[in-house]
DNA sequence: CGTGCATGTTACTTGCGGTAACACCAGTCT
DNA sequence: AGACTGGTGTTACCGCAAGTAACATGCACG
């Protein structure tokens, strides 16, 4: 029937699709976010405009690719938001989770994170937001989700959690990227830095001199 | 004299680059970050050798024309951190600050804030922690430095200080990233959502059902 | 058997970053 | 004066990567 071959082509064209995948996963995994359409067509064994009818163009794959490990990461995020324990253990879970992802996989991190490029052909008007990382946005929503879902926040409480989500995404990875080039500290002591930041210590810190403190 | 005679060459060559970085930014207030050479070029009336013997690279354009905006942007934000007020409205103040800039002139914005983009001739070994732009990281530095030199934070304070630092920056960048696409609200209502997620609202807040909240 | 249709290829175009080689126009040294 | 130097400018090119057109092949269906 025409249902039955339809689905074995899609069935076909959908393994054929995760094996490119992986073929490109690897090679991100070895050349970085410079990963070209070539190599990755090469690592596949096959040539360019396959690539090119499965995924339109480098921003599809990119797209597709960076789904993957989205999902992937965000199911461990969701697993460590979700632990049995206090609400502090589990914002520190959180973050140590991210950061265990991020220095495992260093190069595909840097090629999540890497901005979407802005292709030349048109419509590059006013398109300004398309300028984080999906994977950014997609935590923060998430987050923000989380938040309003389990916190009592009061009114405008929805957009607070929005913010909050956004907010605290961009703090661990704008901290996650400098740890990771510089390594001051464990990784331990970095969340546990930005756990105590979250809770409130900034403010409630003291003075040093006599002049009116931060 | 030689001096004399080298002082006239380098003060015309340093007039010559200030035209051409202020037709390069012209040209990227234009274009976004995907402004070309060849356009900043036929903007400044030249042609790109030119450009490529005044800064060596694209990298080194984009630093210098970062180093700018960077500069001026860190001077307003000083500006706010030293005025002379309580510590939460001085923290307003500079999200303030940085949120009307990025809001004024989006297109800057997009273009300081995108990755070097990893040239291709070689030593692309693992520079990872390049990654963020440099505009993050001198910001999370200065911060850091102004935390660490007016909270009196205790033992490993300066550490704190600097994730602190880092991680606040990434926390206004990210916010306001996404802010700027969506506007889900005002800039004052975002700037005292984040203050308030700053000054540990987050540990406070009740949660909402029965179970072991957030 | 011919007709679709997906899959694969080679070979090309376009556009950008970057460079080599040459041309001009000061002043300087002998 | 005339060769030398150094900065400014040009045209014309290389290499490389994204993306595409056109052609070839294997396999189901009427």
């Amino acid at each position: 029937m025409d249902t039955t071959q339809r689905t074995d082509q899609q069935r076909s064209a959908d393994r054929r699709r995760r094996e490119l995948l992986e073929a490109a996963d690897r090679v991100v995994l070895r050349d970085g976010p410079q990963a070209s359409m070539n190599a990755i067509a090469a690592e596949a064994g096959i040539t360019k405009p396959i690539l090119y009818r499965h995924f339109g163009d480098k921003g599809g794959l990119y797209a597709a690719l960076a789904k993957r490990h989205t999902d992937a990461l965000l199911d461990s995020l969701r697993a460590a938001l979700d632990a049995p324990a206090e609400r502090r253990e589990r914002v520190e879970a959180t973050l140590d989770t991210y950061l265990a992802a991020i220095e495992a996989r260093p190069q595909v991190y840097r090629f999540l994170m890497h901005p979407a490029e802005g292709g030349q052909p048109g419509d590059q008007g006013f398109d300004v937001g398309k300028h984080s990382a999906p994977l950014l946005r997609r935590m923060g929503e998430e987050l923000a989700q989380v938040i309003e879902e389990r916190l009592d926040l009061g009114p405008g409480g929805q957009q607070l959690a929005r913010v909050w989500g956004h907010g605290i995404v961009g703090m661990m990875h704008a901290a996650g990227d400098w740890w990771l080039g510089e390594r001051p500290c464990s990784r331990a002591e970095l969340v546990r830095s930005l756990a105590d930041l979250l809770w409130g210590r900034l403010a409630a810190a003291g003075d040093k001199m006599g002049g009116p403190g931060f």
